[in-house]
DNA sequence: GGCTCATAGTGGTCCGACCACCTCGCTGGT
DNA sequence: ACCAGCGAGGTGGTCGGACCACTATGAGCC
């Protein structure tokens, strides 16, 4: 009573995906793990080296496993960051409405996370935050601003403890999505704005006023948010 | 100064998958459009077919792309339900803290989409979220509870008008999470408690009140969350 | 002991062939 | 003139084999 006479569902590279995946769902595959070889796993599921290839390349690209030439393939860590690289492509090629509802998800968790973060902030945390903010209000270079920017919003997200959610902003705040937005907005001349709004979330935070660092998020992201709802408006 | 010489950064395939990507970035492919066939753009970007075939099965898990059989390669329409597919990946390899990291966010989602529902939806929607809730307590096999529970936040998330959020909440609530996590939980008798938050959701729904709304979903979810926090913290 | 380098093994790439499926135009009938 | 049926061509899907690029290992040398 085994299943080993194909059940011919789909193309047979999708159910090597989902044999593999199925695998470490069921912990037969722990992260950090070297699977066979492609040879040999191809040789297994009864499939060609050619269609084996194939399914590793799109759990490669999920971030559920990593190739490395030369050496082999191995399950990474399954950690929210593996995993949740992929978002990054939402945000890379999504446009019209559906940025601002990207914005609005971004606001809702930012919002939330910067609360958090105003809750369980350490003092080391709070200090690389206020150097991202002094070295953003030191320059005018654009790029370096929108660095200290990304960077300022990751420690906040670092310090909200949920890993999950701050690899979901990370993929939501992609440089190449902050850049499409921002490039119209910045022109606008809200770079005195935003530095104030920053300010804004840095005060809540070093008070650890968990309601006044949700406002001040909230705010700061909703200002985009409604500039980019604005700009498609008309 | 021309890109023409190989840049050579990393493998031929994950070139290729990142000049796809930027041909629909940059618009030259629309939603929907066929694609040259694989042996084409195989030899566009100079690459073997078996590369070609990686890299678009790469953009095929992703939802960027789609292939026919015997018809051809397809721009998918690029919606959020077809680009956040791959976040029931994320729901279905996660376990122990990770879990209640994405209840979290699930939970923080899940009140605002309410909330927004409570002010946005319309009596056909209302009369739809109603009809699973009725069939929600009319059954006893755990089967179909499930489903109808699954239908009845959908359809609340896309009374909210976010089909983004819509989308992600649809992942976090994939079949198999919600089995992997609702199997312990309601052997627990939950049911009955179960029971009475949905009909204070809907009540809030109903009355088309936002706060009451956000509140009835938050404790519906957060308390899925704390159980599943006191199980693995023991 | 520590270093060098040959070697076996791995993923990466390419090629050519064949199969399964879809599409569309052609054909033949009505 | 219209339409149903059929067939050929084109498409993605699969296979097998060959070779290349890179890594890791350990034997051998200094």
């Amino acid at each position: 009573m085994d299943d080993e006479t194909a059940p011919q569902k789909g193309t047979v590279t999708q159910r090597a995906i989902e044999r593999i995946k199925a695998m470490i769902g069921e912990g037969r595959l722990e992260p950090g793990q070297r699977l066979p070889t492609e040879r040999d796993l191809a040789a297994q599921l009864g499939i060609s080296r050619s269609s084996m290839r194939e399914a590793i390349r799109a759990l490669t690209v999920l971030g559920v496993l990593e190739a490395r030439h030369g050496s082999g393939i191995y399950v990474t860590q399954l950690e929210a960051g593996d995993l949740l690289e992929t978002f990054g492509v939402v945000a890379d090629l999504s446009r019209g409405p559906r940025l601002v509802e990207l914005l609005e998800i971004r606001r809702i968790l930012e919002s939330t996370a910067t609360a958090l973060a105003a809750a369980r902030i350490t003092d080391d945390q709070l200090a690389e935050v206020e150097k991202h903010l002094a070295a953003m209000n030191a320059t005018d270079d654009p790029e370096e601003i929108l660095a200290h920017d990304l960077a300022f919003h990751r420690e906040i997200a670092a310090a909200a403890g949920n890993e999950t959610m701050a690899a979901i902003l990370e993929g939501l705040s992609s440089r190449t999505f902050r850049a499409r937005v921002w490039r119209g907005y910045q022109e606008e001349g809200a770079f005195e704005r935003t530095r104030r709004e920053h300010a804004a979330i840095h005060r809540a935070l070093a008070a650890h006023d968990p309601e006044a660092a949700r406002a001040a998020a909230a705010a700061h992201v909703g200002e985009v948010e409604e500039w980019l709802r604005a700009q498609l408006g008309p």
